[in-house]
DNA sequence: ATCTAGTTAGTAATCAATCACAAACTTATA
DNA sequence: TATAAGTTTGTGATTGATTACTAACTAGAT
């Protein structure tokens, strides 16, 4: 059946994202994208020169998905908004397993220099809105002042990757977001001014 | 050049993770690892059946070079052995740096079972480590006690993976055991009774 | 003389990418 | 409106490279 280009891109960069899931980003093969989607392999190849740049297409999308979700991450305070934006990155991983395991695949790591600047961005500007969120709680008073923000952001960022990495390589038998809101309050609870 | 059997195995054990350090584990091919030891690629199958045998050689290897390193981590008191512990890891993480990739490694996550199971058990070894030594603070009076070890403990090994995958990611231009033992400072520092 | 650790020279499988070509859609003109 | 011309999206067959693994043979030490 014959789309339109740019719904087939969009129809190849999904099901990319969906086989990484299910089987490993390493093991998407075109020929297993290709049936996966109903066309011939060498269909894919109509609509992108090479399989690196399939990857860097869905890399963009990925990007786009994250930074609505942050944007969506709303609250009044700042510890809320710690909070929503934690929460909104735990439920994307959770909704594609694979964007840990794309972090040391392969496809990443060897050869796809542009797909591993475009990740390092994302991680890079998640990072640098945690920094502003818990610099503001420290301005309104909410988090202790005797730590930088980089740091704590890097204890907050740490717990998200290690929470993924223990669900990633574990059963996926408990609730990503769950458990890590759950952790995550521990850990602001420990961040909070001590009122007694 | 011949070489007694023990010897060569030991040789290809060392080549291949040196190899996964180097160009990732997925990377490793037979023939890669051959060259870089001056043999021929058959000659490999003389001491391992298969590829995957040879990846489970390794884990034992460096099952072997984990566990005594934490065994010398060693301190008097519960916080300093976190600190030891901890140290340790990111210690054995920098030496070898192909440890983070493999546990996403597509060797690990597509057919070799018992590597999987291999490098899970690690993990859970080292949190259960973690773990008892945070009680034990907590029973020494020096930790929190309105926290679950359990808690705790992933807020730790969390933060090592956090800063591995930071340090791996980046251009590795920072000391991953300097800047992740000054950050669990920081997080014990939280994690300490008050005493004011 | 007999293992032992090696070799060279293969195999079958898998993969990304290319090729000539065909069908379906679009546009312009008679 | 009908149709010719051109473009887009597809296919099947194939290629060349790479891979793990095997088979048949060989040099050297005890």
């Amino acid at each position: 059946m014959r789309k339109p280009a740019e719904l087939r891109k969009a129809e190849i960069v999904a099901t990319v994202l969906d086989l990484a899931d299910k089987i490993g980003p390493d093991r998407v093969t075109t020929g297993a994208a290709a049936s996966a989607i109903g066309v011939s392999q060498a269909a894919l190849f109509r609509h992108f020169p090479t399989k690196a740049a399939m990857w860097l297409a869905v890399a963009d999308h990925v990007t786009e998905e994250l930074t609505t979700a942050w944007d969506n991450a709303r609250a009044d305070e700042p510890v809320g908004r710690l909070e929503a934006l934690v929460a909104a990155q735990l439920a994307q991983i959770m909704a594609k397993p694979a964007l840990p395991m794309l972090l040391f695949s392969r496809e990443l790591n060897v050869g796809n220099e542009d797909l591993r600047a475009a990740f390092r961005g994302l991680l890079m500007k998640f990072q640098a809105l945690i920094v502003t969120e818990v610099a503001r709680g420290q301005e309104a008073g909410c988090l202790r002042r005797d730590l930088a923000p980089a740091d704590v952001a890097i204890l907050l960022t740490s717990l998200v990757q290690g929470m993924a990495i223990r669900w990633s390589l574990g059963a996926r038998d408990f609730s990503l977001i769950q458990e890590g809101v759950r952790l995550l309050n521990v850990q602001l609870g420990l961040l909070a001014v001590k009122r007694d």
